[in-house]
DNA sequence: GCCAACGTTGGC
DNA sequence: GCCAACGTTGGC
């Protein structure tokens, strides 16, 4: 079992958007990078858990707990020509993109900022801090799981 | 295969 | 809005 850290623009698409959807459930879409689709094409599988996380926003960081439901499947988007994700070199029959489905398990007890996790020398390792990382998709080890976790009740 | 130019991400 | 960092593109 594989744990995850799942960027997502606040004005885009929030965790609160997920809690709404049916089944509490939606596929995340519209990522375009190659390390980014690896791990959700390849790596991702159902029953890892997966924390959701604000960017772009005011106080970025992790807000919530999710589910992987449904293991990479092509990314229809990126043949959408009417969406935002279109890429017109992804061709249906080989397709380039991928996505998983995820489900809604809860929010986190409060949001545990970004600049938070900077300070704590047990996270160091996290890819998500590691300079110049702007990938989507992060992998995050039991370890780390589980401390952040605890820093709910911080 | 190199690399300059350009576009995007995302924190601040 | 700025800018550092990185990925992609395309000419050569």
């Amino acid at each position: 079992m594989n744990y995850w850290l799942m960027k997502s623009e606040l004005n885009s698409f929030s965790i609160d958007d997920l809690q709404r959807m049916p089944e509490q459930t939606d596929h995340w879409d519209g990522v375009r990078n190659y390390q980014a689709r690896n791990m959700l094409r390849d790596q991702m599988k159902v029953g890892d858990l997966a924390f959701f996380y604000h960017s772009s926003c005011e106080v970025p960081g992790i807000v919530g707990l999710m589910r992987v439901v449904q293991e990479g499947y092509p990314d229809s988007t990126a043949f959408d020509p009417h969406s935002a994700y279109y890429d017109p070199k992804s061709d249906a029959n080989k397709p380039r993109w991928y996505m998983v489905d995820v489900q809604y398990i809860r929010h986190t007890k409060r949001l545990i900022p970004l600049a938070e996790l900077k300070k704590h020398p047990a996270l160091a390792r996290m890819p998500l801090l590691q300079k110049g990382n702007r990938l989507s998709i992060l992998p995050v080890s039991s370890e780390q799981w589980q401390y952040l976790l605890g820093l709910e009740n911080a």
